[in-house]
RNA sequence: GGGCGUGUAGCUCAGCAGGUAGAGCGCCUCUCUUACAAAGAGGAGGCCGCUGGUUCGAUUCCGGCUUCGCCCACCA
């Protein structure tokens, strides 16, 4: 063994070696009858591993190997999205470098263009999950794509229908005009962007003058059905229930009144264009008004708008304003800065529109989920999101689930020529209502978070009853990042109730997101990312995952290399440890339990206490803290050192194997190569002695009564290296000291002023609190009691020091 | 505009059922010592954002202010 631990190769070897031998498939390790279920997040097919898959591969990978090594019958399946948008947009893109487009080449050849596209990408995502040692069970990879995965697609859909809850209506919709498509709201980003507020004057038809309203949009006006203003307006009391003339088009609208225009903003009136703004639609639908649309689904002015139409909007919008500047009804015109809705692929400015789409009404399917979540039948951590998904339950809105893209699962919706809709699977022959069978299928596709809904059983054979549907259903875990609360989380949960009875699992943990050096979001565009790969080639993949796992706090933080070279340097302390340990050196005679040894095993037992209440609450970067604590500071700086020179005894080697067993048991969730190549190398014969099957540690408490064995002897060391003066020890103790602290080479500050003076201020820090009453009287009994074990430690340390 | 979080050593972050603070990296000193110099030992460095309150005692609990950030949002 050399003595640097160097991962390349060996985590390479490690990977193979558990996969062929079946080590990842579920139920490896098996030892009893409970299953242990971590739904995955599917990455989508296009993307690289980045950092957030890292991190979040890590936590998932620290539960399943933990649960595995406890005789849980893990699953823990693999898999992609075929992710609709944001496919379509990457291919769309390439197409566009290469100077065609997808209308060039049609639906069919586009489709198959993507196809292709994901066999190049598609395989790099698993090599990388088992670069960092991701143990999926990678036989079971699954695609949103997969014929039996469209199945459970379809099958859902025409459930849905049947509960009666798909609608189609016409509405306004986030329109994004680059992918011409509609999008829901959570697509929808909010970017602040300079714009300019224009004020122009509406006249009354009486002639008694003019009302004057603010837009951003002018190129709108054409759109006006009416002008609103708030009902308690004093300035605008007499104008409610006259008629303005919309400028441009001339043509008469009435001022109505309605609690939702607020009277601070602009001039307190606004104009209502239905067909171009949400709180307009909803106001002119309130109040019988008619929707006037004069922009088309390609962003430019439709046929609506008289000899304007075909222009762009600025075309539009300078027209108009020309025309309120010469007859006078341009007011003025200011900058403005405000959030725009932005498409969240293409950040193209999305256009409100009305259009004829799908809709699933959410408000009978939410009612269990929210439920489930109000009895904590599925419990989000930490608690401020459990809250922040039980609120965005409440006010979940109708989900827009057609989508105008090429790439998707297409609905399965057919018209024939009377128009009338059959909704079936699989495909019918003949139109329900009429029996036609010219039947024509809805071109729309479905929205890519409809099919992702269904990962948790959709990927374990629903709506087949499969064995693995009856075991592997519901699972336990599930890990993501904040953002996808409302698009997946809770859509998991409520379609889990409708289709399968219950819930999909009961802990969601939405790790921290790891951001910039700069604090930055990481992000490819902004050239921000970081490649965990690269981190992986540099500092192994146990380093890396021990980094991101320390990263893991609850609240965002920003990357540094920091912990992966911790990581790193744990890897290497454990290794050389156990260098030392392994070493033959048979010579007679021992104490099998002398005071380190009970001590290591009492510290050994507290520590794996502490990491299971961590990972129990899921909890990783506490974990990983306590264990480097325990490798380096108890178990090398003073088991290691206290052991040396009894290395001989076989006794004290046996304890001394126990453990190092133990701690690399401890350790393998986090650091599975490094573990598994020390344990080889004690356990050579057995194939089956691998750390990542062998059963998890029972702790005994056996020594909990000698976790503190060591204090007097560290105390003591600490200040004879602070003072050069040694306090006085006996037996085992000074053994030990001596042992460790080696005072021939060591060179102590001889500051033994400087000492006495500590002890002097600790001693009357405790009597000061031990004279108060008050104190002694209200603090718990056991705080006291540590105060008066200190005053009498330092007292005789004191008394050694200056006598 | 609403919701949530955050401000602790030069940097990245822990911690705190309330008893004047920790880690890693960086910096300084010493040591190639037979597991480890990609190491070990020692050290410097902190009004724990500001401000009131509760308390014998507040970095920790409560209120206000403020910093930075995230999410949400139909003020045209």
């Amino acid at each position: 063994m050399e003595p640097l631990y160097k991962p390349e190769g060996v985590e390479e070897r490690w990977q193979r070696t558990w996969e062929e031998e079946g080590l990842y498939r579920a139920g490896a390790g098996k030892r009893r009858d409970e299953t242990f279920v971590i739904c995955v997040p599917p990455p989508n097919v296009t993307g690289a591993l980045h950092m957030g898959h890292a991190l979040n591969g890590s936590i998932q990978d620290v539960l399943i190997r933990w649960h595995r090594m406890q005789g849980y019958d893990t699953l823990w399946q693999p898999g992609y999205d075929h992710a609709g948008i944001a496919t379509q947009n990457v291919v769309e893109k390439q197409l566009a470098s290469e100077g065609t487009s997808r209308k060039e080449l049609g639906r069919e050849a586009f489709v198959a263009r993507v196809w292709r596209h994901l066999e190049e990408t598609g395989r790099t995502i698993m090599g990388q999950y088992r670069s960092f040692g991701a143990s999926l069970d990678y036989e079971r990879e699954r695609f949103t794509m997969d014929d039996a995965y469209i199945e459970a697609v379809m099958r859902f859909f025409v459930h849905l229908w049947e509960r009666g809850w798909i609608y189609r209506a016409n509405r306004i919709v986030n329109w994004c005009p680059f992918h011409e498509t509609a999008i829901s709201d959570l697509e929808v980003a909010h970017e602040e962007m300079d714009d300019t507020l224009t004020y122009a004057r509406y006249p009354f038809t009486d002639g008694s003058g003019h009302i004057t309203i603010a837009t951003v949009r002018p190129a709108t006006i054409l759109a006006d059905v009416a002008v609103a203003v708030h009902p308690d307006d004093e300035r605008y009391r007499d104008a409610i229930g006259k008629e303005v003339l919309v400028p441009y088009v001339e043509r008469a609208v009435p001022v109505i009144a309605d609690e939702r225009v607020e009277p601070e903003f602009g001039t307190g009136a606004l104009k209502i264009t239905p067909g171009h703004d949400p709180t307009d639609f909803d106001i002119g639908r309130d109040h019988g008004l008619p929707v006037l649309t004069v922009i088309g689904l390609d962003g430019r002015m439709n046929e609506n708008a008289g000899h304007l139409a075909g222009k762009t909007q600025e075309e539009a919008d300078q027209a108009i304003l020309a025309w309120l500047k010469e007859h006078d009804q341009l007011e003025k015109r200011e900058h403005y800065r405000h959030a725009v809705g932005t498409c969240e692929r293409c950040h193209t400015r999305i256009e409100p529109l009305v259009s004829l789409q799908w809709w699933v009404a959410m408000e009978e399917p939410r009612k269990p989920a929210l439920a489930a979540l109000r009895e904590r039948r599925v419990r989000y951590h930490p608690e401020s999101q459990h809250q922040f998904a039980i609120r965005s339950l409440e006010e979940i809105p109708d989900w827009n689930i057609s989508r105008q893209l090429w790439w998707g699962h297409q609905q399965p919706l057919w018209y024939c020529p009377n128009e009338h809709v059959t909704c079936a699977w699989p495909p019918p022959e003949a139109c329900a209502t009429c029996g036609s069978t010219e039947l024509v299928r809805d071109p729309d596709v479905l929205d890519t978070w409809f099919s992702s809904a269904l990962w948790p059983y959709a990927t374990l054979g629903w709506p087949e009853q499969t064995p693995e549907l009856e075991r592997y259903y519901p699972g336990n875990v599930n890990s993501t990042a904040r953002e996808i609360i409302r698009l997946w989380e809770n859509r998991m949960i409520w379609t889990g109730l409708e289709l399968m009875g219950d819930v999909p699992f009961t802990d969601v943990i939405i790790h921290s997101t790891i951001l910039a050096s700069d604090g930055r979001r990481m992000s490819k565009s902004l050239g921000t990312g970081v490649d965990p790969l690269d981190l992986i080639a540099k500092h192994g993949a146990d380093a890396t995952r021990y980094g991101l796992l320390k990263m893991s706090s609850t609240q965002d933080v920003r990357f540094t290399e920091g912990p992966l070279e911790e990581g790193r340097k744990l890897a290497n302390k454990l290794w050389n440890v156990s260098r030392l340990l392994l070493q033959e050196r048979m010579e007679p005679k021992a104490d099998p339990r002398a005071l380190e040894e009970r001590w290591i095993l009492a510290r050994l037992d507290s520590t794996q206490a502490e990491v299971e209440a961590a990972w129990n609450a899921f909890e990783f970067s506490p974990s990983v803290q306590a264990l480097y604590r325990l490798t380096f500071d108890d178990f090398c700086d003073w088991y290691a050192e206290a052991i040396k020179p009894r290395l001989g005894e076989p006794e004290a080697r046996a304890t001394a194997l126990a453990a190092l067993e133990q701690l690399l048991k401890l350790l393998h969730p986090v650091m599975p190569h490094v573990t598994e190549e020390i344990w080889s190398q004690f356990h050579p014969d057995t194939s089956t002695g691998r750390v990542i099957v062998t059963p998890w540690p029972e702790a005994t408490g056996a020594y909990a009564a000698d976790l503190h064995a060591l204090d007097a002897v560290q105390e003591a060391a600490a200040i004879f290296r602070r003072s050069g003066v040694a306090v006085p020890l006996e037996g085992d103790e000074k053994r030990i000291f001596d042992a460790v602290v080696r005072p021939e080479r060591s060179k102590a500050n001889g500051n033994a002023a400087g000492e006495i003076e500590r002890l002097r201020r600790e001693v009357e820090r405790g009597e000061r609190m031990l004279a108060n009453e008050k104190f002694v009287a209200n603090a718990k009994p056991e705080v006291v009691e540590a105060e008066r074990e200190k005053l009498a430690r330092y007292r005789r340390e004191l008394d050694a020091l200056s006598g």
